[in-house]
DNA sequence: CCTATTTGTTTTACATTATAAAACAAATAG
DNA sequence: CTATTTGTTTTATAATGTAAAACAAATAGG
């Protein structure tokens, strides 16, 4: 499709949403909420992975943090070119959505 | 994801859009104009069946015309469920991409 | 007529994406 | 030390997306 997936927007803005908290579970949690959905776990670090692969976004690890079982996390944000996708997909949506006619059942 | 898909969501939203001339071609054509792409035939059409298999559309088969190439046509029409599911992922929509704070280089 | 062109759908074969579940890693609590 | 917690990576499979080819049947025009 070229555009991206929905599961690649979602994701895009939790990781823009989230800002300098953007790191895998929480992302998850952010993503899930959204969804009205428990998202598994492979269900965003796999996109995630994707998404740095075609440059939506970059990634760093950070150091472990001194709370019980913290340990190292791995960062993400948004890039140029991932915010000029969601831009892109945004457009879509918007045109996509304009000028319907009224629905026989939906009146 | 269980919520439709973004090709689903624009073959749907084509289908609503197109009322009484929504059918393969036409639906491919509207669909192409959105997304700014030609999109390929088994792209339309194997995800339009699917839409049907999961209630989203009602399909049915109309008899040729008189014009050069005529044939018959597989017509398509949105059903409550369809429009529901639209609806549903409509609300995501507005949720995800509400309350986004300002990027370094958005500014 | 008959064959070229046009409009249309179905099928096939494959690439990409999505997802659950399990494995792995490393931190602190007690 | 070892149980629990927070976190990431890997594996294996299901679901979706896509291009291209095959198939079907209509009219145009000599």
């Amino acid at each position: 499709m070229q555009i991206i997936t929905r599961a690649e927007e979602i994701l895009l803005l939790s990781v823009w949403k989230l800002q300098k908290e953007a790191y895998g579970l929480a992302i998850r949690r952010h993503a899930s909420e959204l969804l009205n959905r428990e998202m598994s776990v492979g269900a965003v670090y796999i996109p995630l992975e994707r998404l740095v692969k075609k440059g939506h976004l970059t990634t760093w690890e950070s150091d472990p943090t001194d709370v019980r079982g913290g340990r190292r996390k791995r960062f993400y944000e948004l890039t140029p070119a991932g915010l000029a996708a969601l831009h892109a997909v945004r457009q879509i949506q918007q045109e996509a959505w304009s000028g319907l006619p009224r629905l026989a059942f939906d009146v």
